[in-house]
RNA sequence: GCGAGUGUAGUUCAAUGGUAGAACGUCAGCCUUCCAAGCUGAAUAUGCCGGUUCGAUCCCGGUCACUCGCUCCA
């Protein structure tokens, strides 16, 4: 992992943010060739998803709008999606167990008599737990000696008597923190608690608050769906493993509106659409791992998710999520018609109905798909100069070809630009003229290029140039009048 | 947020209480007819702030970042 960020910095695909000032935790900056490789892959999502969606299973295309929102709304809406109330809870951490506890969590028994200490709980903590550690260390108190209270209610400032769950001496519990996820901000000039608004945590509820707006003013018919594509920001407490966990991110989510019943097969139906886009982006179904994520750990809107995880280099040999494939049952839709008293409920006309849609949600981190295409595309291969080569799929590379004339001499240079200048229209490409050959291939194997064209002594005899391949190094003669053809044939069928 | 570790050119590594050196890369020139070749030259570093000291890259403190473990990840 080391090897790769320390490639995406040399190379110009991703840099730590405010590099020259220390950097700050969480944040990275894409650099020339990151963008475009974020691009690509973004511009492949949106094709697949919005401007040709997949077939349907009756056959037909089905139908996928796109919408681009705001980041910051109405604060109310993150009340009704659950963000604001739900994800404040206070922690409170021991500094001798190092554990960290939901202060909501935990309970404390205090002495009825207020002599001697009092012992905090897990919530989940059974009785003959609680029993047996009363008896080492209360002193012959009992259970029924105690005042049961959570520690949330309790004043921080008698934190001094409590005696932590996992340790045996009191005072070792911090003041209980609060840890919001999202960001705040201010809108206007005045900063103050009527103007409070957050940065949001997730391109979906943008999607959401459209879902009514969409529907009126573009005849879609359930089943549709709408796509976004954009930032969304969480304070992390930990910020981790590059660019996987960072605290602002790329987000690419699918709201996918349909009927209760037909949940189950638009559920799998999606479920074999994002892997059929991943394989086509060049991540294998062999690096890739399907969760079926445990009840206990569903999101509280969530009856059934699946998150789709790659083999990272840093969970390896396990995956972490690339994806996640929600059915997140009209929950969304529910919250905001009672928070925002607008109704939004769907009209079937055919059937003269009306419903709530229930919603599958394929969401992808664009950022985490762009890390996972690079740690997929790192290859070692000692026998090469470069020592290393990245093995970018042609059509998610970020430059597609490079023009070497063999020598900075001769007629090489004029065919090459004019070569140059024809294939910049089509494609991204690279004119580099400096230093010998071998240096120009290893440097475009380090970026990914899959097609190399130089320009030697015979090209001005027989108007033909070699094509090097990326990956096997091997080389062709193709005539330039046929460079175009074989771009497009290279790289429109990868 | 806690604990441990780390921080010297773009990268990988040296060295030192008396102000830093190499290799590779980068850039320029020469030379080169296909894989980081050769020759000549050049630019570039002690994360940041403070303290101790005559003098700190080195010792101390803080801070920032990175790595690992915990925690968190709606």
């Amino acid at each position: 992992m080391k090897d790769i960020v320390s490639l995406c910095k040399r190379r110009g695909f991703i840099f730590a943010a405010s590099d020259i000032y220390g950097g700050l935790n969480g944040f990275w900056d894409y650099g020339p060739l990151g963008v475009e490789l974020k691009n690509n892959l973004r511009d492949r999502w949106w094709k697949d998803m919005v401007i040709t969606p997949p077939i349907g299973p009756d056959g037909s295309p089905i139908e996928i709008l796109g919408v681009d929102s705001a980041i910051i709304q109405n604060p109310r809406c993150w009340e009704a999606s659950g963000h604001v109330g739900g994800f404040c809870d206070p922690m409170v951490d021991c500094r001798e167990s190092k554990k960290r506890y939901r202060a909501d969590h935990v309970f404390v028994l205090v002495p009825k008599d207020g002599e001697g200490f009092s012992f905090a709980f897990d919530k989940d903590d059974e009785d003959d737990v609680i029993e047996k550690r009363l008896q080492k260390l209360a002193k012959g108190k009992k259970v029924e000696d105690f005042e049961r209270t959570m520690l949330d209610q309790i004043d921080p400032a008698e934190f001094g008597e409590i005696i932590g769950p996992d340790v045996k001496n009191p005072g070792t519990l911090t003041e209980p923190r609060q840890f919001n996820m999202m960001f705040h901000t201010f809108v206007g000039a005045t900063a103050g608690d009527e103007n409070k608004a957050y940065l949001r945590p997730e391109t979906c509820a943008g999607i959401f608050l459209n879902y009514k707006n969409v529907l009126d003013s573009n005849r879609a018919k359930v089943p549709f769906g709408i796509a976004q594509v954009g930032k969304a920001f969480r304070n992390e407490v930990t910020p981790r493993n590059f660019v996987f966990r960072s605290r602002e991110f790329e987000q690419m989510e699918l709201e996918w509106f349909c009927e209760e019943d037909e949940v189950p097969m638009w559920f799998d139906f999606w479920l074999e659409e994002r892997t059929r886009f991943w394989e086509s982006v060049g991540i294998p179904k062999s690096e890739l791992h399907f969760l079926n994520v445990p009840k206990e750990d569903l999101a509280h809107y969530s009856s059934r998710t699946i998150d789709v995880e790659y083999r990272f280099p840093f969970s390896a040999p396990d995956f972490d999520e690339l994806e996640g494939i929600a059915h997140r049952g009209c929950f969304d839709l529910t919250q905001h018609q009672e928070f925002s008293g607008t109704k939004l409920e769907y009209f079937d006309q055919a059937n003269n109905r009306r419903f709530l849609p229930h919603v599958i949600e394929p969401s992808t981190g664009l950022t985490r798909g762009v890390l996972a295409l690079i740690c997929q595309a790192y290859t070692v291969d000692e026998s090469r100069p470069s020592g290393v080569y990245l093995d970018f799929k042609p059509s998610m590379a970020p430059k597609k070809a490079a023009i070497l004339p063999l020598t900075a001499k001769e007629d090489h240079v004029p065919t090459a630009q004019k070569l140059y200048m024809d294939l910049r229209e089509d494609y991204n490409v690279d004119l580099d003229i400096k230093q010998n050959i071998g240096k120009r291939y290893a440097r475009q194997d380090e970026i990914g290029t899959p097609f190399c064209f130089t320009i030697d002594n015979e090209t001005s005899k027989d108007q033909s140039v070699t094509v090097r391949h990326r990956n096997t190094m091997e080389q062709e003669r193709v005539s330039l009048d046929n460079v175009k053809a074989f771009m497009k044939e290279h790289i429109s069928k990868a």
